[in-house]
DNA sequence: AAGTGGTCTAGACCACTCT
DNA sequence: GAGTGGTCTAGACCACTTG
């Protein structure tokens, strides 16, 4: 890291506890700091990039509040660790209300295909290019409760393409951090409501034509890259969905 | 406002800049600063308190990132001024694609009536109180697209119950703040699916048992209380709603 | 004890908005 | 030009975590 331009960077009209987020950023977006790695101390940065604390502070602040760090008092700086996706499935009501338990995967098929245009352009390839493309069910209590259809960009995830599913976890998003080194961060999900397919229906032991919630999840990388595509599908009468609006 | 006591409760072990937030949250959340208004200038609050600069700032800072207040640069410091609403529906599809007109309001009814239990306990009024309902529909391209039931506290919305309905605009939370001084701050929304009554599906001009996404909100002021109950039903093919998660 | 982030000071100067 | 919030400095000291 070069901290040179810094001061030229302030020249120029820009702050510089801006000028000092951006190149933070940088190294955190590249990898070159991976998620969950301590950043240097505040006191090594200032005099690295030759700024008084205030400043620093300013800058790490920027982006603790972008959600990309994550000060630990007494121990360090740290690159934010990513969503596991046990988070992300609160919203559906099974059995008791409070259970947070994460539901059981069920691996029904692993396919490599290409990618039409419109899930092209959501995942940042060109269209025809390779995807993985998994399906896989949700058990809990001994039921069949979510259906999901995953979307990958096969080179990227290409370890996803080559391990064996049942070695993989309930969760995938540690796979995908463990095995193909992408670290999801945040996520995108858009509510509808539908009715199921007979094949659909019949994987989830409900009648063909049966009311579904439908949930589209974009999840995307540090970077702001789209790295996987969901859609998730469940009995409508047993869903719901919590959001608090400012 | 009195400021002696900022650095005893410092030597209480509380940090100055969240004493000093404390104090302003009071100013805030029991009306004395209105919403909307501005606060006084940093280096005025600076002089009160007797503290340096940047204690003020991160007093302010920590009320800001709390939405109580906002900042403007070069015109002050001013208490957050409440959400209209018209955000807070931008979620059902209906007609054009990224279209955010406003739905047109028929107010069908408003009663006076008791609160149940459940309703009391979320208004933070006792059972039986009095309570103000309103039933309305809201109209798009000529057509009833939600169907609304609104529920008030009767003591504190009492010019709700006593001015003429017609003469409400398409948005209610204006209305409120202007009759009956109370702003809406945040609210917390909970998605569901149901299926319409036949009185309900006359209204909204669906067949009967016609399938509808349920949107339940409690709408809260400034201080934390909940000021609002209102459930949202409408045409579940029509309904999409995206949130973002991180 | 050493190292980390958190608080606080006193003061200078910059950028924006309004009159 | 006067008043507001925004940036930056240089330094002191506090609170938390770990070896």
């Amino acid at each position: 890291m070069n901290a040179s331009t810094v001061h030229s960077l302030h020249e120029a009209g820009q702050r510089r506890y801006a000028a000092i987020a951006e190149r933070l950023r940088g190294e955190i977006t590249s990898g070159r700091w991976p998620a969950g790695a301590a950043i240097p101390a505040e006191t090594t940065l200032l005099a690295e990039f030759g700024v008084a604390l205030g400043t620093i502070r300013q800058a790490i602040t920027l982006l603790v509040s972008e959600g990309l760090l994550e000060r630990r008092h007494g121990r360090g700086t740290f690159v934010h660790a990513g969503l596991t996706g046990a988070s992300l499935l609160r919203f559906f009501r099974f059995g008791k209300e409070g259970d947070h338990e994460v539901p059981v995967s069920n691996i029904h098929k692993r396919t490599q295909t290409v990618a039409t245009a419109e899930l092209a352009a959501q995942l940042g390839i060109r269209a025809g290019a390779n995807v993985i493309h998994i399906l896989r069910s949700r058990w809990l209590q001994g039921e069949p409760r979510l259906l999901e259809r995953i979307w990958l960009d096969a080179k990227r995830f290409s370890a996803m393409a080559e391990s064996d599913p049942a070695t993989w976890g309930d969760l995938l998003y540690p796979e995908y951090a463990a095995r193909c080194g992408v670290v999801v961060h945040r996520a995108s999900e858009t509510i509808e409501f539908g009715t199921l397919t007979a094949p659909d229906a019949a994987l989830l032991r409900l009648p063909a034509k049966h009311p579904c919630a439908v949930v589209s999840r974009c999840a995307f990388d540090i970077a702001g890259r789209c790295v996987e595509v969901r859609v998730t599908r469940g009995d409508a009468n047993a869903f719901h969905y919590t959001v608090n609006l400012t």
